[in-house]
DNA sequence: AATGAATGAGGATTCATTCAT
DNA sequence: GATGAATGAATCCTCATTCAT
């Protein structure tokens, strides 16, 4: 993740066998950074140069657009779940780790309306996967029978989460988490620091 | 000088010019019908073939992408601004109207939360105007002053309906119905009927 | 050809049966402004907006893409004949008319090296003939057995044309009528006033 | 996601990397010939077909439409170039290397004269540096303070080849060959065997 | 195991030509 | 006779995927 050049347009000579490993990981980091400026939509040749390898080694260890979507996505809530389980996590601490994803990938705030109509995400199991480690994650920290809002309202928590990833937009991070922060409070839900969990 | 019909095979019925309002609504209803299931990014060539017209009638009637799409949602818009503006309008019926929209429409849920970084509809101004007369029509029909939610939260009514078309998914009609009630109701906010306007 | 707006981008009412010859005087008013500015590769919808008529006006006038061309050019070589047949016609003078045409008119140039190998014009035989309509008003204005140049070069005085049309090239009509005269003058043939006839 | 390769049917094969260098140099063989017929004014697909391979193949080596053209020139231009640096070098030999390439290409006329209203290559700098090699390579070999014609003709040598160059009509190689000469011949300029040069 | 060229289908767009009105 | 909409083939270009090396 760190010895391959993530500036685009580099073309390294074949460093062989050895680098299987840190090629997965340079397509994971240069998949990020592009879904995170472009979104989903994006050729994956260009992950692939920006990754400073060949197409055909995408397709070595992804076997379609959809497994690299999901890579990306699984860092995102591989940390949701790290921050869920360490040591005095609070329900507050917990969501701002998720909101702080919300604000750093586009691909993320999709994953969170997975199943829409036009989802680009829906119909792949992956998504719900996903989805519901986030949302198992979430009940963990959350006192037992916590419930947002008004009593009648079904599944509030993963309905607040798909609301809040709604409210997220913008061109800066700054302008994204700001809204992200008000939806929350609109929703009257007391959210810690925005960031990225670290152990 | 670059172009060779083939002058040899026989050519489907030309209408002729009396087609040319009928065609476009063609054109339409068409586009709402594949927007409303595939959202935006579908090929233009499907919109022209289940409307029954050749492809240059489409680029006749709407010079590109973006006009045909605007065509679309503007009649979303048009149906708020008249449920806004009919006699005794209420808010939680112009509510109704708009969330019936967004549960008729993966195109219309993402005008509302447009401008995100990887948003279709984000960079093109007809996006944010078609918006920003969703706002208005809103806002004529609430009460002076007022808030959703917490006293501090800003800009909060567009916020919400961002949000709650983040909440808006789901393979049928019913479910994105419910759901879209649902998140309302988290919101503290009472909602008509989901229905579309009818004078 | 006056009574028709010559700018682009108007859309006249149907003016009735009795506009037949105005129409087509427009449009080869239009084809030849059209043409001098951006050569014959142009839109014929170009062309007929630009004469403010239907599509179909051109096309009950000129059959196909050739036929317009040919009606264009055959103004500047009648032209040509005009200033040949006239009182007191100098070689020096028709030139003069001659060069004044190769200087307004891309579609011209190429009409007199019309049948190379890539010409537009080529195969087409009104190509000929009007080339043809070119050497025998300059030959019939020209001494009795006028050679240019060498006495074993054949063909010498529409080679001369030819060669002097290679030599117009330029943005400017000023750049393009300098260059004509240094390919005259390289000749060692003189010209007279470059200027249009007017009998 | 926007593509839908038929996974179902045969490929032909694909001949691996190896081949790049060998299909570029078709594409260009290629390209020379359909050029040299039709001129520049031809579908890329043509090209491509006629080199065997797929259309891929000539947008990755050839960005654009002006590259291909201009890598074809760009060979035209070297003969002249090394015929220019030969042994012995004489103008005669160097003008009829350079009268067989325009008696070869339609493209090859056509750079000489570019920049005409109308022209193909003008507004494309390869096209004007090309025609500078060429002027570079004919005044090397030419004696000191060489002028063609009279001693007030401007920038008389590539005058005179764009003369030349639009001469060069017919549909034979022998005609063309006889008409370039015999424009050479009327501008008082001995040239020699038109021919390839031949190291 | 990596490279990156080749393949070709698919989508966007333009325009010559026809023809109902 | 005029209008201009409709048609759809052709061209451009992109990119997912395969595969020789």
């Amino acid at each position: 993740m760190t010895q391959h050049p993530t500036s685009e347009e580099r073309r390294p000579a074949n460093r062989g066998p050895k680098a299987a490993a840190g090629n997965r990981a340079a397509l994971v980091t240069a998949a990020r950074e592009i879904y995170a400026v472009h979104g989903l939509d994006v050729p994956l040749s260009r992950i692939a140069r920006r990754a400073g390898v060949g197409q055909g080694v995408l397709y070595r260890h992804f076997p379609d657009r959809e497994a690299i979507a999901a890579a990306v996505l699984e860092e995102n809530v591989r940390q949701i779940e790290q921050a869920a389980a360490a040591e005095g996590a609070t329900p507050a601490g917990v969501l701002g780790v998720l909101t702080w994803h919300l604000t750093q990938s586009a691909a993320f705030i999709g994953l969170l309306h997975a199943d829409g109509a036009s989802g680009r995400l829906s119909a792949h199991s992956f998504a719900r996967e996903l989805s519901e480690r986030v949302e198992r994650a979430l009940r963990g920290c959350l006192p037992e029978g916590h419930r947002l809002g008004a009593p009648d309202a079904p599944d509030d928590l993963m309905l607040a989460v798909a609301m809040v990833s709604g409210a997220v937009t913008g061109p800066t991070h700054r302008e994204r988490a700001h809204r992200a922060l008000a939806a929350w409070r609109l929703l009257g839900v007391t959210v810690g620091p925005v960031r990225p969990f670290e152990g």
